[in-house]
DNA sequence: GCGGAAAACCGATTGACTCTCGGTCTTTCG
DNA sequence: CGAAAGACCGAGAGTCAATCGGTTTTCCGC
């Protein structure tokens, strides 16, 4: 019975930290992502840079020469990001049952904390009062 | 700029396939999995019996012989499944930023209509009550 | 200009997975 | 006991991330 972690995200575990450094930082060049990110794990420029540029090729980066080095900034918001990686896994399960979607995730904020669950309720009230007013 | 999918689910391509097949049916042998799935793909039988397995040992599915052949069985129901998947992307990205979130939940639930939007706040009122009425 | 350094690129390797089988071993049952 | 059904093993082909080494390109200062 391997409890093995069932890998989530579309991204590889390099990748991921590169975007969480770019997207917290704001931008980033091969030189200093290497220096928060590689030095500590002991691995060379070169993988880095070639991780910045495969972000880049999926689209996740968009980079302009700054003298001889690219600089890198993110192209979505992490909370973009996020967001679609949620909407494809709704979409994807949405089958029918967006019921049990909806209370899953009600389960889960709830268990994030009160706060959220009142963030939530706070959220819902006012898109409701955009859309339809008060009636259905 | 290919606009690849990103794919999301931890599970490949016939590995969900095989699951869906499971959860819709209840139950599942490597002869019905492959009259189903395996059939039209045109593999064979051996291909479905080594998926099986692989969903096997990674937990997804638990198998008992019926007579000489396995009957696999689902380990967990599909909203277990996928709740999980939510929970492991939410745990992932809630690094602060909780609040991105639930923005981007609401969003996802509006989009999915109106009627779902009011079953949210219709949950959300009910779990405050329970939480807050409680004690907490 | 030129030379050297900084950085990008290319290509290759390794390792983890999934998918796909062929071939073999095991179990069942008549 | 002997055939059949089915499970298992091992292996090969793809894909993809991570990781470099080596080469080419690009700047910048002299």
């Amino acid at each position: 019975m391997s409890k093995q972690p069932l890998q989530l995200s579309p991204l590889g575990e390099l990748e991921s930290a590169v975007m969480n450094h770019v997207w917290a930082t704001g931008e980033g060049e091969a030189k200093t992502v290497h220096a928060a990110l590689g030095a500590p794990r002991g691995i060379t420029v070169n993988t880095i840079q070639s991780t910045l540029k495969r972000l880049f090729e999926k689209g996740l980066l968009e980079r302009h020469k700054v003298s001889h080095a690219y600089l890198y900034r993110a192209r979505v918001t992490r909370e973009a990001f996020h967001q679609g990686l949620i909407s494809r896994l709704v979409g994807q399960m949405v089958n029918g049952q967006a019921d049990a979607l909806v209370t899953a995730f009600v389960d889960l904020t709830e268990r994030a904390g009160l706060d959220q669950l009142e963030r939530l309720e706070a959220l819902v009230a006012e898109r409701l009062r955009q859309r339809g007013g008060g009636g259905a």
